[in-house]
DNA sequence: ATGAAAGCGCTAACAG
DNA sequence: CTGTTAGCGCTTTCAT
């Protein structure tokens, strides 16, 4: 096989050229005839060479990493979150094919002392992406230290960050239409109340699908609650204490929608037949309920593949760019939470 | 701020001293005196001075990058799987400790289209943790090019590959005497039929508590599926035709317990009054699980960082490494999917 | 104990 | 169109 590793000079020597003749065809740039060209691809292949990026990342003075980051500082642990792992499986094949690698990386403690600074002090990075949100302590770090960055399912509406986003409001009207037209009256809203922005949206998407659809709504339907049992818990029991009975609930995250099944579960409430239950995110532990839950689904995958070429527009010093990048929502996902009451 | 970035040199400069000096004292290796090592120490600080890894990279001929590989060709999609990302949360903290990145890596066509070959013969990578599992012909592959690797929850009994493994038949006789122990008869066995090595020693583990316990085992009582929900599905109609009824179930893995109680709630059979649940990982959905399931906690952040060390060890040469390093199985997380029927 | 000098393997002016 | 030259920022002999 391969005895000792090449370099870019025993290939020119091998081909009779310049090492910068075989630097110009490795990078294919104009600069030599077709003939050297052809001569010197072969002297490359035959001795199957590949040049050491170690040596391109000094001169270069870049490191083809992407990092990718969940700031535990700055909400929920996204690593943990079935949502961001589909983000992140598409953020790695796009890292793939424009030759980046793509790099984990926590946030737990303060930025001052975090292995992302660390990184790019060393130039150990070229571009980051941020799960979900950005402390603007960090943003400005990076800012000043001219590192790329986006945020990706940023719920912003105007952080002014660059950001990949998703109109849940949309979505969530998507949800509650599916819900009335399935013929429910009294939908309930559950939204999330640790994420403001978000839970602003959803919840005009949830008013605005019943405006439209001209059915009255009844304040003590909606609540807000955090994203684990105990919360969606008591907000399941405000619920049902209200004077007017739900026949559905809309959860503004599949999560949710899942404690909130675990509730109703123990409160021996079937579901669908006594409440439906709805949601928005598909991720896959939506599929393991019982019954599997009916959601909207959001193009996670995309998300962290247009996270990726935003990142490469600014590495590449493109003009131009747009710097908020909203994924069309998906469609409801019909699985087994919805009964048809019409 | 910081001007222009700054380079050894500047620092030596300030410092009145060589540059080799400062790498010295960088590196904190023997040859400066104590004053001039605190000394430049001083200048290195105030200046908040980084050296600039590219170069070391160059120098060194390291990447400091360890890859993470789910390889699609091997088994299941790993990265879909929250087995594995509790392994990667591990992996990912001890690789901050010790100064690599952690990169993420698929392989879903031919090793040799693959990003981690292009990542070895481009020297962008130092060492390789495999999840599960690794096919023969890459394992060839790295040994020849010298690029140390190891096996993350390996099954194989006798690879001969380095790896982090964990004794699942240990795992099993805990959950199945639990469930003896809370006065379970008929005990079930759902297997994993397609890791063989896997279904084997859960098998094992299954059979030798129920022996243990005087249990008089069924043939009919024992069966296999795939992970998802047709083949398992499929099992449990096999297990309720059976003569003797089950009392109660034991599946090898959560995934493959959450698709039984799927099935189960389907047929109308309540969990755990009419039959028990009981398994082994403690995966994320079982929590989320109607009711939460019980089973036997598995170190899976324990094995990332296992592999890792494993890692740096070969890296750095160590001799009398033990490339066969098996995490101890974790207890039973009572939850509710077991009744106390004595 | 310290410094000078020679690269690591590549790219990018600049000449010819 | 092609080759020569000078580094990128660090580590590491080898003199002093």
């Amino acid at each position: 096989m391969q005895k000792e590793r090449m370099t870019i000079h025993d290939i020119a020597k091998l081909a009779g050229v310049s090492a910068s003749a075989v630097s110009i065809v490795l990078n294919d740039r104009p600069g030599v005839s077709d003939a050297t060209r052809s001569h010197i691809k072969k002297i490359i292949r035959s001795n199957n060479y590949t040049p050491n990026l170690n040596s391109r990342k000094l001169i270069l003075n870049k490191s083809f990493n992407i990092f990718i980051v969940a700031d535990h500082r700055a909400g929920e642990g996204a690593f943990d979150d079935m949502f961001y792992n589909s983000a992140i499986m598409g953020a790695l094949s796009r890292c793939g094919e424009v030759g980046y690698n793509l790099v984990l990386c926590d946030i737990l403690q303060e930025y001052a002392s975090s292995t992302l600074k660390q990184a790019v002090d060393q130039h150990n990075v070229d571009g980051v992406i941020f799960l979900q949100n950005i402390r603007a302590e960090v943003a400005e770090e990076l800012t000043r230290a001219a590192m790329p960055f986006v945020v990706l399912d940023s719920h912003k509406q105007k952080s002014g960050y660059p950001c990949i986003c998703c109109d849940y409001a949309d979505a969530s009207a998507k949800a509650v239409s599916y819900l009335i037209k399935t013929g429910h009256k009294q939908i309930a809203f559950i939204g999330n109340s640790s994420v403001h922005e978000f839970y602003i949206s959803t919840f005009n998407g949830y008013m605005g699908a019943l405006e439209k659809h001209g059915i009255p709504c009844c304040p003590s339907l909606a609540t807000s609650a955090e994203v684990n049992f105990e919360s969606i818990n008591q907000a399941i029991g405000r619920l049902l204490k209200s004077e007017i009975k739900p026949d559905a609930i809309f959860c503004a995250a599949d999560l949710m929608a899942i404690f909130a099944m675990q509730s109703l579960a123990m409160r021996g409430i079937s579901i669908p037949e006594q409440i439906s239950v709805c949601a928005v995110d598909n991720i896959l532990p939506s599929q393991l309920s019982v019954p599997p839950l009916t959601t909207v689904d959001i193009a996670k995958n995309r998300m962290g593949t247009e996270a990726v070429d935003m990142l490469m527009d600014m590495i590449e010093g493109k003009n131009d760019i747009n710097f908020r990048r909203c994924i069309p929502t998906g469609e409801v996902l019909v699985r087994n939470t919805v009964i048809n009451r019409s």
